[in-house]
DNA sequence: ATTTATATTTGTAATGATTACAGATTTAGA
DNA sequence: TCTAAATCTGTAATCATTACAAATATAAAT
């Protein structure tokens, strides 16, 4: 299984990073639940399993994890960060109702201006995402 | 000229916002520097015009505006939000080295998948924003 | 294995943007 | 002018994040 401990040890240590327990074991929530956890989201669930763990700790994984290109930062309209696992580039989009955050993975428009050039700025990255009503919440309406 | 304090107030009032002496000078403040101002640069000048003005003002006034729908918060990396006049939809880039703002009114695809239907969810707003190198720091590469 | 150096973790305090709130002031209407 | 409602102001609170220094764990050297 892909969550194997020693698989993701040989997996971050292969993007420069030095797998110690608590960043072995954020990685493995990491790569299990596909969320978009916040910092707290992680440290709540995680000082359960380690429960020396501290928030800065939390920060500080994350952080390096960004750093080193293993999770990406997202910021949606609230205040607080989240972090999503690198793997194929996609999107995402955020309910106006229910807030809930979904990946896009299907084809879409959003990242065609990438590496384009425009008004002699060279663009280099297309941060965005999408709002709107789900289909869970448009097929809830009583 | 546009930044008359007439013009200003029947502009404001049109969009049911009582024009107080602190909006009024406010809104003039943005109209006529069209920059992408934080609460602190915006507090910064105004005071000087203004001295008894208070900062929650300044707050309360931006939130109030951003409801009305007469300004937009934008939020890029950095942790304070800026505020921009509604005019035509257009997009930003902001410059990775000088970390300058610009208006991009070229057409572009970013907006193209406004309105449409992804994976069944409805997309009703598309939020984002281009990061690169600008003209001015490609050429000053020294 | 023991010592030593280095990296990581931890907890607390600090920071900085924003909001809550309550009292003071201004504005508008009677 | 008097009164009620809206606005403004200043201070305190909140909340995410970072700074920092002490404690712990890990790795290297003897």
């Amino acid at each position: 299984m892909i969550t194997d401990l020693e698989h993701i040890k040989t997996t971050i240590e292969n993007k420069g990073v030095k797998a110690s327990y608590q960043r072995l074991k954020i990685m493995e929530y990491l790569l299990k639940t596909k969320n978009h956890p916040t910092v707290d989201n992680i440290y709540e669930v995680m000082v359960k399993e380690i429960p020396t763990l501290s928030k800065t700790t939390v920060y500080n994984t994350m952080n390096l994890f960004v750093e080193k290109n293993i999770i990406k930062a997202l910021s949606f309209t609230g205040v607080e960060t989240r972090y999503d696992i690198v793997t194929q580039s996609h999107h995402h989009f955020i309910c106006n109702q229910c807030h809930k955050i979904y990946d896009i993975n299907t084809a879409c428009s959003f990242m065609c201006d990438n590496h384009k050039i425009i008004n002699g700025n060279k663009i280099e990255e297309v941060i965005g995402y999408f709002k709107g009503i789900c289909k869970e919440c448009i097929n809830n309406k009583t």
